[in-house]
DNA sequence: CCATTATATAAGTACATGCTTATATACGCA
DNA sequence: TGCGTATATAAGCATGTACTTATATAATGG
């Protein structure tokens, strides 16, 4: 699996829209795994429409994928895409942001959609 | 040298720094040595008081620090940062910015400051 | 000193961004 | 079919961003 460069455009666009606090926890949460929407809206304690559009410019890019399943929606990182490396090189320097979903699991709050 | 972890918000406001077409390539170009505020303006196109507010972001954020020769002002990156390890990760991922220095010159547009 | 050159800053403006509230869509269930 | 829940979209607004033009600062050389 070689590393094919990126135009130096693809990684302005790439790095802009990593470079939002919110965006960049949601990617964080779905690092090592699927998230339903109401956990991001839960975990960020923002709005649900503010948190459905921050998902949309990431969707819209390419970088998540969205599960249906009944009436929730699931996202996970688009493993395909191609400045995937970049991404994760990125995740790799933040904080982990899983630990905030099993704080607030173990504070009691739990999350409202069994997935 | 050990990576230290950054705080999430310290890496947004990082990548919000570097998702910007002209600043990705400012750093880019001082990536592998120090250039003059000309040879952006040169390389760039762009207006010189425009590259001198990206460069000021650059500054302020502290990814760059300047040397002053004579009525010239070098940039280069500042290795020091706490984000240089991210910022070198980034900067791997694009192309060759030198290229188009060394293009500038061979075209016979000779960059006018002496470095 | 004065003119020239290099760079920085200021002010104005057009456009992008990220929220808000309100509403639409879509699914599951009684 | 109709209600509740989950999610998406739309419209409006305040703020941020990246240019522009004009001007300030600083160094150099006559």
């Amino acid at each position: 699996m070689e590393k094919t460069q990126l135009e130096l455009e693809q990684v302005a666009h790439t790095l802009k829209l990593l470079g939002d606090k919110t965006r960049l926890t949601i990617l964080g949460l779905v690092k090592d795994g699927e998230c339903c929407v109401c956990e991001f809206v839960e975990v960020l304690q923002m709005s649900q429409p503010s948190v459905s559009q921050h998902l949309r410019k990431l969707r819209d890019a390419g970088f998540v994928k969205e599960r249906k399943s009944g009436q929730w929606v699931f996202y996970s990182l688009n493993a395909g895409h191609e400045a995937f490396d970049l991404i994760q090189e990125v995740l790799q320097q933040i904080p982990d942001q899983k630990e905030k979903l099993s704080a607030l699991e173990k504070a009691g709050l739990r999350i409202q959609c069994d997935s």
